[in-house]
DNA sequence: ATAACATCATAAACAAAAGTTATGAACTTT
DNA sequence: AAAGTTCATAACTTTTGTTTATGATGTTAT
C-alpha cells in the first residue's frame, strides 16, 4: 500500500467541504492537486471513495467506511504532533500527579523515588495508590497526569508505554519440594485471593483457570499481598505474588516461594497517561527513572506467558 | 509538520532492529534511503530520536515516547488497509448478528428490517437486543458483528459510525401549556427514570443536572421507555422520552409530549463495530439502509447539545 | 597494534512524486 | 443560450525520495 499522509488529509477536507475547489482551499493547494490526489488514493485502494454524481458531492457508501478509520488515523497523527511540540518545551520542572496499583506501589515505589528526587530536583512528585479503574478515570478527568499499573487496557484516549514484566510465584505455607510448579498444581481449596477490584485478583483467577463464578471454592480474600502471605502463614494453604513482593522477604519466608514451569507468567506493567498530556517531558523523565532501577532481564519476556486482564463487565451503559 | 507514512516505518524498523543497515533490509530500501529518512524526520520533529553512540544503538528517552505513538499511528494505518481489503471482498452474502440497546430497538428495527431484507436477501439478518456494556463485551469476543447505541465510547478496538442524532422530549402526565421546557423547569420530585444499566439513565441524570447519589429523589424506575410511558400515565409527574418513541404515540397522548427549548438535548446513536470484523461489507450495506429510513433533518445537528455517556465507573482492575 | 570488517553518514546522480498553471468539458443557474 | 461553477486533464516545474559509490568511525581478531 502506497499513499502519504496529506492524501488522507484531503480526503477528509473533501468530506466536510464537499467540494474539490474548497477542500483544495482549505489544504492550501490548487483544486487540481488535490483532484489528482484522490484520484491516486482511489487508485491506490481499488475503491472508489467519493460520488461525484451528486451535488453536492458526496462519499460513497464504502468511501464513508474508509472516511472513518482515515479519521481516527489522523487524531492518532495529531496527537503525535502535539507530543511532539510538547516534549520540545524541555523545561523539567513542574509537578506530576501519578498513581501506582496497590499490589505494586510498595515494592515499586521505594526503588525509585530517591534516584528521582535527586535526578529531578525541580519535579514535584505526589503519589497515591488507586485502582485500575479509578485511575483511569481520574486519568480523563485530568486529576491525575499519570498512572502505573497492568496492561493492556484498551482505552481509546489512553497512552501507554510498557516498562517491564513482573513474574509470578507462588507462596505457600509449606515447602514445595520439587523447584518448579504447574500451573494445575494449585491447590485451589486452599487458595487465598485479593480482595474484588484488584486487577491482580483477575490474573490470579486466569492463572487458576477458574471462573469467577467459582470463587466459592477459593478461602476469603485479602486487601494487599502482606495480608495474603500473612494469612498463608499462619492459616495454612498458597497463594500466588509477584516478583517484586519476593525481594524483601526474609530468607525463612523466602524458601517457601516457587517459581512456576516456563512459560512461566508474568503481569506487564506500564507507565500511562492521557493522550493529551502536556506534561510528557516530565513523564518520559520518570519512567526513564524507572527503567534505570529495575533489572534489566525484566525487560524481555520472549517465551513468557503474558496473563491479561479482561475487563469482567465494561461500565454501566445500555 | 511534513513527513510520511514510510518513515514511520522506518523509525519502527529501526527500533526492532537497533541497526539503520539491518532495518533497511526489513523496508526493503537501501541503508542510506533509511538513513536520511530518518535524519530528516527528526530534522523535521526538531528531536534527536536514536542514540546513536550505543551499541546496538537505541532510542533516545524522547524517542521512544515518539516510537510509542508512531506505533498506534501505524496501528490504526493497518487497521484501514484491512478495511480497504475486506471491502473490495463485495460479495453481500452472509450472516450479521447485531445488538441494539432496548431504548432504541423497539422503534428503530421495525423501520429498517422489511426494506433491508428486500434489499439485501442474501444476507441474514440476527438481532438482539443488548446494554452498551455487553454490546462492547460481546463485540470483543465476537459473538457480535455490529451494535447500535449511543456514542461516544471511547474503546480502542471498536469502531463507530455514526447514523443519526435523536431528540429527548418530555412526556408528562397533565399537558404542559407552554410549546417548550427549559431544563430548568423539570419537577425532579415527580419524574420518572429508567432502571440501572440503561445508558439512557445516564443521559436523563445528566439532563436533570442531578447527581447519581441524589437518585432518592427521584420516582422508582422502569425497564422500558414503554414502562415509563405507562407510569407517567397513571400515577403522574413527568420523564424524558427520545424522539422516536413519539412518532407512533396515539393523538391524545402526543398532545403530552414537549420539546426542549433551544439547543435540544440530543443522543448520537451509532454503528459500531470491531476494528478487525471481516463483515465490512455487510455492515456499511445495514448503514446504508438504515441511514435511509432514518429523515434527514436526524443526521445534522448544528447547534444541539449531545449529551455524552460518561462512564459511571469503569470496570473491575486494578 | 593493525588488518579486516562492520556500520553509518555523505555526495552525486537519477527517478518518482506531488505540485502549479493553463485550459477545456460538463453541468447549473439565470 | 450566455455566464458561471466545478471538476478533469495536460504540460511543465519543483520537491522529495532512492540508488550507487565512497569515506569516516568504531569494533573484532590475530
Amino acid at each position: 500500500m502506497n499513499f502519504n499522509i496529506s492524501q488522507l488529509k484531503y480526503l477528509m477536507a473533501l468530506g466536510t467541504s464537499r467540494s474539490f475547489s474548497a477542500a483544495a482551499e482549505i489544504c492550501n493547494v490548487s483544486q487540481p492537486a488535490l483532484s489528482m490526489a484522490i484520484k491516486r488514493l482511489e487508485d491506490e485502494f481499488g475503491i472508489q471513495m467519493i460520488d461525484r454524481g451528486t451535488s453536492p458531492l458526496s462519499y460513497t457508501e464504502t468511501g464513508e467506511m474508509i472516511a472513518s478509520q482515515v479519521k481516527t488515523i489522523l487524531e492518532e497523527v495529531q496527537a503525535l504532533e502535539l507530543l511532539i511540540s510538547d516534549l520540545k518545551n524541555d523545561d523539567l520542572s513542574g509537578e506530576i500527579k501519578i498513581s501506582v496499583i496497590p499490589t505494586l506501589a510498595p515494592y515499586l515505589i521505594p526503588l525509585f523515588l530517591k534516584k528521582f528526587e535527586t535526578k529531578y530536583p525541580n519535579i514535584t512528585l505526589v503519589i497515591e495508590e488507586n485502582t485500575t479503574a479509578s485511575t483511569v478515570k481520574k486519568l480523563k478527568s485530568s486529576e491525575l497526569d499519570a498512572g502505573i499499573l497492568v496492561t493492556p487496557l484498551d482505552e481509546k484516549s489512553i497512552v501507554t508505554h510498557p516498562m517491564f514484566f513482573e513474574e509470578f510465584y507462588v507462596y505457600s505455607h509449606s515447602k514445595i519440594e520439587r523447584s518448579y510448579v504447574l500451573q494445575e498444581e494449585l491447590d485451589l481449596n486452599n487458595f487465598w485471593l485479593l480482595e474484588e477490584g484488584h486487577c491482580m485478583r483477575q490474573q490470579m483467577i486466569r492463572l487458576c483457570e477458574l471462573r469467577d463464578t467459582q470463587k466459592s471454592q477459593l478461602k476469603y480474600n485479602a486487601g494487599s499481598i502482606e495480608s495474603i502471605i500473612n494469612l498463608t502463614d499462619t492459616i495454612g494453604g498458597m497463594t500466588i505474588i509477584p516478583e517484586m513482593a519476593t525481594w524483601r522477604l526474609p530468607a525463612e519466608r523466602k524458601s517457601r516461594v516457587t517459581p512456576f514451569v516456563e512459560p512461566s507468567p508474568v503481569r506487564e506493567i506500564s507507565l500511562i497517561h492521557h493522550k493529551f498530556t502536556t506534561k510528557s517531558g516530565l513523564l518520559m523523565a520518570l519512567k526513564g527513572v524507572i527503567e534505570e532501577v529495575i533489572p534489566g532481564y525484566m525487560k524481555i519476556r520472549e517465551n513468557a506467558q503474558r496473563i491479561d486482564i479482561s475487563p469482567p463487565e465494561p461500565f454501566n451503559q445500555n
